[in-house]
DNA sequence: TCTGGGGTCCTCTCTCGA
DNA sequence: TCTGTCGAGAGAGGACCC
């Protein structure tokens, strides 16, 4: 979501050169906040914010009136209300959004097949191969404007460029309600005013230890030497911003995502310190973990948790499982064990577990039991051949056990199964 | 000012086995 | 048998995105 106040917005004119410029980035304006006003126009043009309006809530959308007193997303909502008194504060309602993302993201796949959702308001689109039937990637950009407002009541921001990376600043730049069109000869003039702090991924971290070496704007960093670069960003990221900077980024339209873990996390309203109530919360958030995972037909291989103080500093602790899991149970003593592995002295105030190296069940690690009463895993099916581990001989039948491809395994407390 | 929740990716350190 | 080296993988932490 676009966190400016649409000052300095940039958009092209109707005659705009659209050439190369086959790759939309297209941004829904204040997405959550005009969903709000759909649901109860009295809101429109009013300072509007979406958020929890109590306790340690924060700001996950504003309207642009209300980012006109300096509202931000991510902000406190107490802090909004110093900045904004007068903003109307309505809590999220994320099933709506859905819902609306559900219906945007449908128009889309009615104009190109190439669509890569990118969060629940936003998108790539890959609109190179249907020029003769809808036009130049600007019409098309303009019929998709006209078409989420005609059909959805929303306004939306389009950037179009030769890659995703400047299709996506340029939406940026152009909202709210803007279209602003990047053709490819003109990609490395566009790039080189921006600021650094403009690069897609280039946060307040790495922004700072740009601009103190002096280097403010992608101009300059087209004339840093490599080394600099990667002193100040580390060899990976330096690599990434020379590529992006000059306008070089190969990554394509991708329609299919998968996902790597899946977690929930919870801060309380009230900083706790009681050892059996967060013992009670880590299984509450291992079986809410686990029901997605099972949800998706997923196991998750590593269980992760997170644990931030009452005065913010952050730990992590993680742990492979001997075999994955969808089970609530075991994610959640996993989690109990890894949490009372860390000494704190101070209450906590946010807890989180995550489930890690995600696959599909019973696709994964399949466990035996071997001569020695040894557990060994079994990396993927076998497909019917035989593997050897210590002196133990399995085949896939065998380690399917009965009832499932018929084979036989030795009966044992902990008996072999999928997991 | 007092910092949510859900993610991904990268870097650094340590351990372990070849 | 002991020692040093190297790469892979695990784990922790941080930055970033929406």
């Amino acid at each position: 979501m676009g966190r400016g106040d649409g000052s300095g917005r940039i958009v092209s004119a109707p005659s705009a050169d659209d050439t190369g410029a086959g790759i939309l980035h297209v941004d829904m304006d204040a997405f959550y906040a005009a969903a709000e006003v759909l649901r109860d126009p009295t809101l429109a043009g009013k300072p509007l914010i979406v958020g929890a309006p109590e306790g340690r809530g924060v700001v996950s959308s504003a309207s642009y009136e209300a980012r006109r007193f300096g509202v931000r997303s991510a902000m406190p909502v107490a802090r909004a209300l110093r900045l904004c008194p007068t903003a109307i504060v309505v809590p999220p309602q994320i099933d709506r959004y859905v819902a609306l993302s559900n219906q945007v993201m449908a128009i889309f796949r009615d104009v190109t097949p190439l669509v890569e959702p990118l969060s629940i308001d936003e998108a790539f689109l890959d609109v190179r191969g249907v020029r003769r039937l809808w036009g130049s990637p600007g019409e098309i950009a303009r019929m998709i404007r006209e078409k989420v407002k005609t059909e959805t009541g929303l306004t939306c921001s389009v950037g179009a460029a030769a890659t995703k990376h400047v299709a996506k600043m340029a939406s940026t730049i152009s909202k709210p309600d803007g279209l602003l069109i990047v053709a490819e000869a003109d990609t490395r003039r566009f790039l080189a005013a921006r600021s650094v702090r403009a690069l897609w991924g280039v946060g307040p971290k790495a922004a700072d230890a740009l601009e103190s070496r002096g280097l403010r704007t992608v101009a300059d960093l087209l004339e840093a030497p490599t080394p600099v670069l990667e002193r100040a960003l580390g060899p990976a990221m330096a690599d990434r911003v020379w590529h992006l900077s000059r306008g070089i980024d190969p990554r394509e339209v991708t329609t299919e995502r998968v996902e790597k873990s899946v977690g929930h996390e919870e801060t309380f309203a009230d900083d706790v310190d009681d050892p059996r109530v967060l013992r009670s919360e880590l299984r509450r958030l291992g079986d809410r973990v686990a029901a997605r995972l099972r949800a998706h037909g997923w196991e998750a291989g590593v269980v992760a948790v997170k644990i931030r103080l009452s005065d913010f500093t952050t730990f992590s602790r993680s742990q492979t499982l001997a075999e994955p899991t969808s089970v609530g149970q075991r994610l959640g003593e996993t989690a109990i064990d890894l949490f009372e592995s860390v000494s704190r002295n101070l209450p906590v105030r946010l807890i989180g577990v995550r489930g890690e190296k995600l696959r599909p069940s019973g696709s994964g690690a399949l466990a035996l039991w071997d001569e020695d009463q040894d557990w060994r895993r079994v990396e993927d099916a076998l497909d019917g051949a035989t593997a050897r581990f210590g002196k133990g001989v399995v085949t896939r039948a065998t380690l399917l056990g009965p009832g499932r491809a018929g084979g036989g395994v030795p009966s044992h407390p902990r008996p072999p199964h999928r997991t």
